[in-house]
DNA sequence: CTTGATTAGTTACAAGTGAAACTATTATAG
DNA sequence: CTATAATAGTTTCACTTGTAACTAATCAAG
């Protein structure tokens, strides 16, 4: 194969690119429809759900989204009832973040269907193979974060 | 584990878009500074290496992007002398899209950096478990494809 | 204390994106 | 042949997103 070609369709970040967005357009469709939920948003509830309390920094930092986008999907979440924001007592910067009732009632709704698509995604795959594949996945991670970016002369 | 909740860092569509997202914005940053290309004409150029004379919906169809965002990706390449349309000599609707001579010298920058940059990603891994990865991926490809979106009730 | 640096989060603006409407051309049915 | 439908690609408009600048609060050095 001619070191001077690349083909798209072989290119790993490619096929990542193409395989993830075609899974979180599928999903991001499904709560969008039903709740009028963005991906942000989902993200943030994902997130609220198992840490009641949070501040905005620390969704950002567990959803890999930046506190801009966060502080926009809280906004959102705020304006329809879905997540309430106070302020720490001790640091008054600071918001503590969650669910309201309501919050919570939409992310029962949605968190089973995820995990149930997740499910079907794997269906052909057996438990080895699903340990193979988080191994392989939880490398190229660490892969990710500690590569240098291509060098373009 | 509780049925009712979902791990945001263990979801699969999750993973892989943080590691899409990763790989994408250290590859895309790269000859976005080198030579001001977004994602969009990148793609484009990238097929257009391989299948000069395709038309716009054929690399649309190749770069899983739409037609849209490749018409918008050729306008700029050809503004700014990387590639050239023509119209389809037997059906004047259809464009013949093509690089030019300096268009085929920025990928010849390129395209082995992004090689050599995937090859790094995968250092790690020997040819077993490279073909164990690429077969995961395919299979998460095809099913990706055959699946219904989650049904939210 | 008080001043400068840091941190949390928001706002503003420019650029990018997607859906739908549109133009031009070719194909098809009657 | 027309008239209608379908196809290729572009334009438009509303919306999202990302970067940088900003405000408010806390921290740290002197």
């Amino acid at each position: 194969m001619n070191d001077e070609l690349l083909v798209l369709e072989r290119f790993l970040p490619y096929r990542l690119s193409v395989l993830s967005n075609r899974l979180s357009a599928a999903i991001a469709e499904s709560y969008a429809r039903r709740f009028g939920l963005s991906i942000p948003e989902w993200r943030v509830m994902a997130v609220l759900a198992l840490a009641p309390g949070a501040s905005a920094a620390e969704v950002a930092e567990r959803t890999a989204m930046d506190k801009v986008a966060v502080s926009r999907a809280v906004n959102r979440l705020v304006s329809t009832g879905r997540a309430q924001r106070e302020t720490a007592a001790g640091d008054r910067r600071r918001s503590v973040l969650g669910l309201t009732a309501e919050g919570r009632r939409v992310y029962r709704r949605i968190a089973p269907a995820l995990r149930s698509f997740e499910a079907q995604l794997l269906a052909g795959f057996d438990a080895r193979e699903r340990q193979v594949l988080d191994g392989l996945l939880r490398r190229l991670e660490a892969r990710a974060l500690a590569l240098q970016p291509p060098r373009i002369e």
